[in-house]
DNA sequence: GAGGTTGTTCGACGGTTGTCGAACATGGGT
DNA sequence: ACCCATGTTCGACAACCGTCGAACAACCTC
């Protein structure tokens, strides 16, 4: 199983902004940005488990998190840095944002 | 002709992004941002008289942009300040990133 | 007021997206 | 070996979105 992790300068613009514009991913990464790695099983939003994997794979494919593989388990995590380089205060300026507007 | 532009902390923040997270849009707010205030007319992105009203719709409705009526043009602006301090640093990264990614 | 300019609105169309259940794949535990 | 837990993939479906031409509205100028 070889994940499709873009390089984030690959990326176009306007699919980072896309891969944020929605609300169960939104709060994919906020609790990313809050308890660094994750398991995708711990996520609980009120969506399936396939739409749940569906996100995580648009977040993924949005060079916006990077996921490792350890089992039957896959644990998410943030690429902040590389986020923080290429678009600097972005996701900072995103997670400020109230949480319900 | 009531212009229907919203106190930019109504808007969901991922209207905000999905607003922003398309190839033509993003050209018209560089554009603004470069420019300062424009004439809808003064834009030429190889779409349609109808689509490029569209697009500015959505940027106004997202509470991004600001329009002016003046006889039959309308000026739009970028509600730089505005963004600046509900969404800091946001703006100037996208701006930031190639036009072409 | 007739005609031209500037923009918006109205279907319509095709493509994309979010959602789900069901089926599948993979690895761990007993 | 079997079963269970964890995730992905596969249609399918509805909703949404970008696009266009055509029709409409408002205003300016002659």
């Amino acid at each position: 199983m070889e994940l499709h992790e873009p390089e984030l300068r690959e990326v176009p613009v306007t699919a980072v902004l896309a891969a944020l514009a929605d609300d169960v991913r939104l709060q994919i990464v906020r609790a990313l940005a809050e308890g660094g790695e994750y398991a995708c099983g711990t996520f609980e939003f009120g969506v399936s488990k396939a739409t749940r994997s569906h996100h995580l794979k648009v977040l993924r494919e949005a060079g916006i998190t990077r996921t490792r593989v350890a089992g039957t388990s896959r644990y998410v995590r943030l690429r902040r840095e590389e986020l923080e380089r290429l678009y600097p205060g972005l996701l900072d300026a995103v997670l400020a944002a109230p949480a319900r507007a």
